[in-house]
DNA sequence: GACATTCATAGGCAAAGCTCATGAATTGAT
DNA sequence: ATCAATTCATGAGCTTTGCCTATGAATGTC
């Protein structure tokens, strides 16, 4: 057999108290198995511990030096299960996930923003890459879990929608504009317009399906940010053409969506996971608030 | 229930080799018993370690945490034990003792070097006292023993004789000297004498026992120190009246002793332990060697 | 000298721990 | 595609451990 945290609790317990009784009682055990545990420990170490006669209990000079290392390890022990406690229950710990580069400007910072309120002490660690980039990032590196815009599927990988946003024409709230209840991409030619630049999943999406039917989209501007393409619209400088999903309403006020129909496109935002990892305590509270956020948000794509 | 070593020895088998049955062959187990202990640990810290499959074992991020702290206490576990055995087998330690003046300086030299020859590593923590100390210290201070001569019985103390001395004349060894077997008390009038003290234990000893006789010592030097007194002899400027025991053969090779009879007196080395108070192995050790050595130096009363 | 307290030990029982046998899932080879 | 091999999980059954109750022995107290 070996050295047990029993023993080692019954040896400091007595080691303090100066008492198998009173150790005993402390620990919720009878005194006979107090003296039990301290006699296999003394097996154990092949050591005397305590020079024991019926009234009173003498620690040795080796009890002296054990005391340490014993209190140490039982005190690890301690720390270790309520360290494990903490980050079972989300308390603690740490949240590594991928996001492609418009979740992460447009969704994440209101999930951030709920979470952190939540779990003020989880440590969040969000990497925004290129949407091709998403997947191999999730594979090889220790990201537990991706939120973004894929399309197909993937070996080895659960691939869930949290929302999905129509792609709509994002434009400030005029009377004209507000009284719209949607766009066919044909008006658009009409208007001033501000779409994502060609090498943007976002574009490419709708260029293909746009070809498809023998259209295409010639926008005003072209930009690399999706904030950029907001911002621009909020100057009035044009239509946005944008999933709906992608209009955070808190940080601009001023811009509604309208669904873009003939042909409706939708971009759904998924959360992929690897197969057979669960995630952490601390992951798994944050998905949850992503997909409460984000679920709020499919709805109203009209602001 | 609470966390095992057990159920950590097996967390850290499984953790490094990615594998329940590896695991379970390096611990002796089966892989059922390994199994089960992980599942213990799981429940027992309510984190989940190891996303298992019927194909591979991976460690959680919380396992990632749980990994570290878990070594350190195995290891710790095991420092207990190996420190604990080096103690046992006095390999390691310290032996803390007081000695009188007189045992310190004249007995205890040969000691020492004989044990830290065999016992190289032990610490050796000698306090030399004035004799009347010699019990107070002892039972006061973290001395384990003590070493000196003592007159009567002490309550919670063992006394053990380690070797006794005759009261004895040290001179040179001159043809006239070597010859003589024995000198009264008487002759030493004649003589110059080197004697300790009356301060002094031994010479306390000697005032009592011949003023009971009617007689008293005279002599023509008082030291304070043995080794003065055995360096005035030995520079010829009398004979030291000193127990034999307390000249050490090998620091003055030109010394002999010879007994003083009429009356002769012993001084007795003793032992002193507290009653019910197991020595550390370190110390038991020591006190072997003392035996030895000394018990080796009560015969010879004549160089 | 009787009493109370404390530690050690023995007997018995409940629980834990292990092994063996078996089942389910997955990989690699034929 | 099927089969063999490997690996983890689970259930039954046995052994060992661990604990409690009861009792004995020693020691200090009134």
């Amino acid at each position: 057999m070996n050295v047990t945290l029993r023993q080692l609790r019954a040896f400091t317990g007595v080691y303090r108290t100066r008492s198998i009784t009173r150790a005993a009682r402390e620990l919720g055990i009878t005194q006979s198995a107090a003296s039990l545990l301290i006699q296999q420990l003394e097996a154990q170490l092949g050591v005397k511990l305590f020079d024991r006669s019926t009234r009173s209990v003498q620690p040795t000079l080796a009890a002296d030096e054990a005391f340490h290392a014993a209190e140490r390890m039982l005190s690890d022990a301690q720390g270790l299960s309520r360290r494990m406690r903490d980050l079972a229950q989300a308390r603690a710990g740490r949240v590594a996930f991928v996001a492609s580069a418009g979740a992460a400007s447009a969704l994440m910072p209101s999930v951030l923003a709920k979470f952190r309120a939540s779990h003020p002490d989880i440590e969040i660690d969000m990497r925004d890459v290129a949407a091709d980039d998403l997947v191999p990032r999730l594979s090889t590196t220790d990201a537990e879990f991706a939120i973004g815009s894929v399309e197909g599927e993937f070996a080895d990988m659960t691939i869930e929608t949290l929302t999905s946003g129509r792609l709509s024409a994002i434009g400030r709230r005029t009377a004209d504009f507000a009284a719209r209840r949607a766009l066919t991409w044909d008006e658009l030619a009409q208007l001033p317009t501000i779409a994502m630049r060609r090498e943007t999943r976002i574009r490419m999406q709708i260029d293909q399906a746009l070809s498809a039917q023998g259209k295409r989209l010639d926008p005003t501007y072209e930009v690399t940010l999706i904030n950029t393409a907001l911002a621009m619209t909020a100057q009035g400088l044009g239509l946005a053409i944008l999933p709906a999903t992608m209009l955070p309403a808190d940080q601009f006020p001023t811009l509604i969506a309208r669904p873009l129909v003939r042909p409706a496109l939708t971009r759904p935002v998924s959360l992929l996971q690897r197969q057979g990892r669960t995630l952490s305590p601390a992951a798994q509270a944050f998905v949850a608030t992503a997909r409460m956020v984000l679920a709020g948000r499919t709805a109203p794509a009209s602001g």
